[in-house]
Parts: C-alpha cells; structure tokens; sequence
DNA sequence: AACATTGACAACCGCAAAATG
DNA sequence: CCATTTTGCGGTTGTCAATGT
C-alpha cells in the first residue's frame, strides 16, 4: 500500500486506504446531515472519493454499530448455517449477525472456514465434502449443500473444543493492529 | 538476521437491480 | 416507457503483519 495514495495531480478521486481525516470528515458529515445520496455526499463533504467509496467506508468500518473482531463461536456457526443455506449471500447472512458486514463475513469465510474446509477434505478423502467451493457460487440447491455436508467442519453446538472442527481462534481483541486507529479514538475525536 | 510464505483484512471493480427524471 | 444515475452485492486484489525456514 502506497502510504501517499494516488496523489496523481489531484486527481479528483481518492483511491486506497482512507486516512484519519477523511474518516473524521465522513463522519461527521453523515452525524450533522446523516446519510443520503452517496455521491453528493462525498461532494458534499468535500471528500474525493466516489460515494460508492464512501458507502463502503462507513458500512463496513465507520458505522458506530459496527462490531469488530473477535467472531463468536455461536457467530461462526451461524455463519456456517446460514451459508449452507444461502451459500455467498454474504449481505442476507450479515443481516442476521447484527454489527457484522457482509465484507466481515466473506472475508471470515473465505480466509478461515473455506481454508479449513478444505483441509478436513483433503484429509477426510474428499467424498461428501467436495461440494463446497463450486457450491459457494450459489446456486448449488440448499439440499445439496446443507449443513450436513460439512460433517467434519460443523462443529457440535456448543462448539466443542475437541470436534475436527477447526475452531478459530479468534484473533486478540487488541488486534487493532490496523495501520487504523480504533474507532473510539475517532468517536472521541468527533466530540459527539 | 534475512528472506519467503501465509494469513487476515480493507478496499476496489464490475455487474445487476432499483430508483429517478 | 426509456435513459441515466445510484445503490447494493459478490468476487477479487493489494498490502501489511506474522510466522516459518
């Protein structure tokens, strides 16, 4: 990551990581006026990024609601659940998980319970499992792609700690590690 | 100690659906 | 209706940090 994004002559847009004051400006912005048309907005605020750039900011990491780290094991095996049922319907699964988003999700999905998946098959002589990756592209009917086939990836609920199941360790709360700054410090320095 | 690999996550892109004029 | 704009979604990429060799 280039730390001075894309200065290329004020190039109207802003691409790459938001810094500080762009999120204290959003922020702000959508606390005095709250949310609307995306596009305008930016304007508005006098950011130079895209609304779409935007949006996606404040969902995915601005929102005071947003919940950060730490994936419950009873998130993750509804995570689990809901997939088998809905496969990548990542923003129908983030409704259910509330602070969550569904970039949360799929990144939780396909960077921790794919990968282990697919050990558990490797290991486990690939029969009943193979169905997953393909499947994730959705349209694999729910029956086929039930719960029940990830026999050595769901883990018994309660999750127990001895079940195949990978279990994932969840990372430390202070894992805040981000280049970021925590969101309470950018709440505190909002004022209100 | 230096380099390579892997894991985790934020952010971008393209497409399609919905809304608006 | 049709064209244009906006929004929302899912897939993918880029980067940094951690871990392994």
């Amino acid at each position: 990551m280039d730390k001075s994004p894309c200065n290329s002559q004020d190039a109207e847009v802003r691409k790459g990581p938001w810094t500080m004051e762009e999120d204290l400006i959003l922020i702000n912005y959508i606390n005095n006026h709250g949310e609307g048309v995306w596009n305008s907005l930016a304007k508005a605020a006098g950011l130079k990024r895209t609304g779409k750039s935007c949006r996606l900011r404040w969902l995915n990491y601005l929102r005071p609601d947003v919940k950060r780290g730490n994936i419950t094991p009873e998130e993750q095996y509804l995570i689990m659940e809901l997939h088998a049922k809905w496969g990548n319907r990542w923003s129908k699964i983030a409704k259910h998980l509330p602070g969550r988003t569904d970039n949360e999700i799929k990144n939780y999905w396909r960077t921790r319970i794919q990968k282990h998946i697919k050990q558990a098959e490797t290991y486990s002589g690939q029969s009943s499992c193979e169905v997953n990756e393909q499947a994730s592209s959705s349209q694999m009917s729910a029956a086929a792609y039930s719960i029940e086939n990830y026999p050595c990836a769901v883990p018994s609920y309660p999750p127990n700690p001895d079940s195949c199941y990978p279990v994932v360790t969840p990372f430390p709360a202070d894992q805040l590690n981000e280049n970021y700054w925590s969101m309470e410090d950018l709440w505190l320095l909002n004022g209100d």
